[in-house]
DNA sequence: GCCATTCTCTGACTAAAGTCAGAGAATGGA
DNA sequence: TCCATTCTCTGACTTTAGTCAGAGAATGGC
């Protein structure tokens, strides 16, 4: 780790965290404990369960309680039942309530403001264009990947996904019967392994490994979904899948892909398979890649 | 005011939020409370007064006196009198403070390198080039301008600085003596007025205005201190002596300079001025500008 | 219908953070 | 030298934040 960029990051966080402290001290200005006042964010427009909101804001659930108590009695929060499960119980705002995620909004507005207000109109571009940069790479970090069953509701939202998206992409379409699509079982360990991506709780993308003989795996479906492109996410499922093949004593690794999907080639390169003969059928491939471990 | 510029903000201050809090919750590994290793790190290796320590973190004295004797009980502060003002007091680390500072750099060392560690490299750049710019820009809005006497001590610092630079920078160098330099008195009003740049306390820029007559006004010494450059800090300290001219009723400003100052150049015709002929026998003088306002 | 589990609430705490008034020492200028 | 001012400390508080154990209601699977 280069020690000047870690020094970097440090002097960035300090001046920010300083910005971000004038925030919390303006929300004081409305008289309410500071803890008040993150639960009326957090709960915001739509309402929120109680579950959420205490995995959300880090708290003990005999504290959120509390709170919630304070809201209600100034009329601001009402809890009531959900209507599947009545254990739960799920909190929304009051008109009061919403009144007061305003203003609250308002203040966070002003201080935003107060950032930009002093630059000329290049300097605001410039320094929002930046804002949006970090958040981007932040984000980026904030992707954690796991091994679990191609059968999991995210696993099969990512492959959805990924089916739609090459459907459109393929200059011939793209019909799944056509496709020796692997089954669950193939790509459950011991003879296939699936990464998801999730950020922030959310799937990002997905990829697999299935083992060919015992020397052998095939990289497939490897994807990303629109909103995460750019962060690497596609490289980190691929190394996952590689340590995955590696672990089982694999060899080579090979894959093959489609002519429309020029940034999977450049990954590929880029992550050290070299283009190969045609090594399969797939009515849908133009590009054969191997690499051995 | 952008308001999808302020929503951009918004969201990034609120990413950055969750990450400085991460930070926060790191320092109670420590097993002290928060504003103890605040303190800690704000004493710094180099110590500090108290009333500095105070002003910095926003502290009441008897509050602040209490975290001290906590933290000398546990020895790692030492508070002794001021050498030349007996009331002042002064904190310094301990040797086992500094171990403690040094244990909290590493925590912060550790939350930054989190942050890079999922990153190639090509991205790390991109985040620590991001984060300048954020730095840069935030750093920027916190320039405040005031209009002082030109005999204070900030503004000489300014003035000596603005010298010693174009002497290096003029092709025939530059001598004082044959400037004809206003007087402090014409650079105070109401016949003159000089503006002081500071961002945090330390002086980064200045410029002055000289009424002529009646009707004019000339614009002399704006410098930008080489660490403030490319925040508009010469910009905005010319709207600032424009608008006080406005104030006094000027209807033209006008101002010479030399051709090594590019970049002045390039200002003041992106603020209006128009190159106009000779007026002025300077000999350091190549260009002359007006402005009617 | 039974029972382990899940979810939330209450009571009884502790610790941290922050405020306020006033005392006492040191200073600086009249 | 005197006196208003500055600076810090102490005592006596309040509020906010957070924890923990246990009770009670609802659920889901058997």
């Amino acid at each position: 780790m280069d020690s000047a960029q870690v020094q970097r990051v440090r002097s960035f966080s300090r001046l920010v965290a300083q910005r971000i402290g004038a925030l919390e001290e303006s929300y004081l200005q409305r008289g309410r404990p500071l803890g008040e006042a993150r639960l009326i964010f957090e709960i915001g427009l739509d309402g929120a369960d109680l579950r959420a909101l205490r995995d959300r804001l880090g708290l003990d659930s005999g504290y959120l309680s509390r709170l919630l108590n304070s809201l209600t009695a100034h009329g601001l929060v009402e809890v009531g039942r959900d209507a599947s499960d009545g254990r739960l119980r799920r909190a929304v705002l009051t008109p009061n309530g919403r009144v007061e995620l305003g203003a609250y909004g308002r203040l966070s507005d002003a201080l935003a403001a107060s950032m930009l207000e002093p630059l000329d109109s290049r300097q605001r571009e410039r320094l929002v264009g930046a804002m949006a940069e970090v958040e981007r790479f932040l984000r980026a970090g904030r992707v954690e990947l796991s091994f679990e069953t191609p059968a999991s509701d995210d696993a099969r939202q990512c492959l959805d996904a990924y089916f739609r998206e090459i459907a459109t992409r393929f200059e011939a379409g793209f019909d799944p019967a056509q496709d020796r699509t692997p089954s669950d079982g193939e790509l459950t360990p011991p003879k296939g392994w699936f990464v998801v991506a999730r950020l922030e709780g959310e799937p990002v993308g997905c990829g697999a490994l299935k083992r060919v003989d015992d020397a052998t795996g095939e990289i497939k479906r490897v994807w990303t979904a629109p909103s995460a492109r750019g962060l690497g996410v596609a490289r980190r499922v691929l190394h996952k899948l590689e340590g995955a093949a590696r672990d089982a004593g694999l060899i080579t690794l090979r894959l093959d892909t489609n002519k429309a999907l020029t940034e999977a080639h450049a990954l590929y390169r880029k992550e050290g398979y070299r283009e190969v003969e045609r090594f399969s059928h797939n009515p849908y491939a133009h590009h054969w890649f191997e690499k051995r471990l």
